[in-house]
DNA sequence: CTTTAGCACTCTGACGGGACGAGTGCTAAC
DNA sequence: GTTAGCACTCGTCCCGTCAGAGTGCTAAAG
């Protein structure tokens, strides 16, 4: 592949910038005056040729110009794409509209509004992996005569509770002793670690007997069962998918929402780029699922304290604006890393 | 209106029912075999030039066949429709869906789902208005050096909590203090009680000074106005939307979906259905906003303890089933009251 | 007076051909 | 290596035609 000469480069360039912005065939023509090299159309058509043969570009039929393969728009964002660097101003108002009292789930709905404003497409921000996150406390309130509540601190912006069922009543007394029982065993550690802890502490407080500590502890089982989410993500404006023109059929539009829907595999292929540090660009069927056909994904993993816990991107149509895509998603992708990691 | 004949009115009756079936203009060939009625066709049309001129059905074109207008579909629904009860396994399969078990949000996400899953269209449910709901307590709970969690019990089933950043550090102890002296000053009373009273309260305390109840009262304020979120509804389904003949356009579609967005101009329309007792149908322009130009909407409105909180329904294309969605709209109304007064 | 048959009329949608424009590939000349 | 010229191929737009569906009207039958 890189046995491209400079000038094909310079047209693929040229040719990829002119069909995402107009999402027409280019011809050797406009691409003779728009390439800036001084040639007639005659011999750019050659070199056009020689870009065909290697597939990466093709023409829709006969006598249209042509059109970047997936190949192509591969070779372009790796190696042609000059990004543009964002302009301070625009990052002082990203920055802006996630200010950081807000808690988790509205920073993460908020980013994801953000990236869909800021590129009109649709952003997808995933909620925050808390399975490596520690445990900061548990309480138990009485709620009503069957009714336990339970409130699970995270760290200082994630608290979650959920309503336990119980099979007889439990005083506040009570209550406050298992909270503290399991405060003092647990508090600090990782919510997997303390989930393994927990259940081999139950078998073993089974046979001692010790009913208080075992209602305790399967107490607190029921809590993080509960808790412990499966992964999810936010997606915001999906309307902005309905004016593009690629997506002009209705039955395409409606395959892609159901995959929004579904979530499951949206996931998976989120999943993928967790490891990669930095940008990570899908193109059209690159990602393996073919509800993607005519999307790329632009993504970035964001961190809390130098752990990935969740990715953030862009979905639009394989024909995006990337040199202005890519630099946004990586802000965002930094702006909400900082939101989440201050502790005021 | 009410001098339609009773022939006019099995045709009106028949043309619609046969134009919800498959979405073509009827003629007056199809009406006489369908309507029952011996008639020939001839005969037909000349009751339907009437039903014409009286605008209940218009042709779309010169030698269409009739669909009905707006006020067509309303004499339609109003007087002509057969409602089908809906069948007890119906029932039992809507209750199941809706186990008494989750929380508020929980419910209204599932019923809303259940909604746009039974019907093949779009379900909306809005979430209960809590402001008449009363407090059951509050506690607050130490989360870092200056940030307080406060736990707000509304119910059983409705807990929030919000994170209140501090001047200063609170210990637990006062924070129980704080705790116990809200809770005994305002267990049971309605929220917006609440609220009033606070204000009043705070202004009293202030001048006598005493700091920390003060403190308490203005912490109780903070937590109060982050609960009181506007309303808001839960959307499930716009997808099957897009299989709707009606909004094959794009464009249309994108409008529709953009109003769904907005949730202002849909909420407006949703709280017009609170007073109403039973199940209301807005029919196309009727609703008034012209975003639900050819759409329905479906409601019924749900309670808990006899005081309307809410309210539920489908929204899909004029060209609906409305014998089919009115009975299950209704049930799936009676279904999730029951499961939100549920106390076990 | 109501119902019906017959008929002319109108409109839509599908099909097909011709003109046009865009763009290519090839060849031969520079 | 580069370019001009030219024949060729498609796709699109614009009719004109034709069949089908359904109407409105009129005149006859019940």
């Amino acid at each position: 592949m890189a046995e491209l000469t400079e000038r094909a480069q310079t047209l693929l360039k040229a040719l990829t910038e002119r069909y995402i912005r107009d999402g027409q065939p280019v011809g050797s023509r406009v691409l003779a005056r728009d390439a800036g090299l001084n040639l007639s159309p005659a011999t750019i058509r050659n070199v056009i040729a020689d870009l065909e043969e290697l597939g990466l570009v093709r023409s829709p039929h006969t006598s249209a110009g042509r059109v970047p393969t997936v190949s192509g728009y591969r070779v372009f964002v790796d190696t042609l794409l000059s990004v543009q660097p964002l302009d301070n101003s625009m990052v002082g108002a990203l920055k802006q509209s996630l200010d950081t009292t807000a808690d988790t789930k509205d920073l993460v709905q908020k980013a994801s509004n953000l990236l869909s404003d800021v590129t009109r497409l649709a952003g997808i921000v995933t909620l925050p992996q808390r399975k490596h996150s520690s445990l900061q406390r548990v309480e138990f309130l009485p709620l009503s005569e069957k009714k336990v509540l339970a409130v699970l601190v995270l760290d200082d912006k994630e608290v979650r509770n959920s309503i336990l069922n119980t099979a007889r009543h439990y005083s506040s007394a009570e209550l406050q002793q298992f909270s503290n029982f399991l405060n003092a065993q647990f508090a600090g550690k990782d919510l997997d670690e303390v989930r393994e802890k927990l259940l081999a502490e139950l078998r073993e407080t089974r046979e001692t007997l010790d009913r208080m500590m075992a209602t305790a502890l399967e107490m607190a089982d029921q809590v993080l069962g509960t808790a412990e989410q499966g992964s999810d993500y936010v997606l915001a404006g999906q309307t902005n998918l309905m004016g593009v023109t690629e997506f002009c059929d209705v039955g395409r539009l409606r395959q892609l929402f159901e995959a929004f829907n579904e979530k499951k595999e949206i996931l998976g292929l989120l999943d993928q780029c967790v490891e990669n540090e930095g940008v990570q660009i899908f193109i059209g069927e690159e990602s393996g699922y073919q509800m993607l056909d005519e999307c790329s994904l632009v993504t970035a993993p964001y961190t809390v304290k130098g752990k990935v816990i969740g990715v953030l991107g862009v979905i639009g149509p394989t024909r995006m604006a990337y040199e202005r895509v890519i630099p946004i998603v990586d802000a965002t992708a930094r702006i909400l890393r900082a939101a989440l990691n201050s502790q005021d």
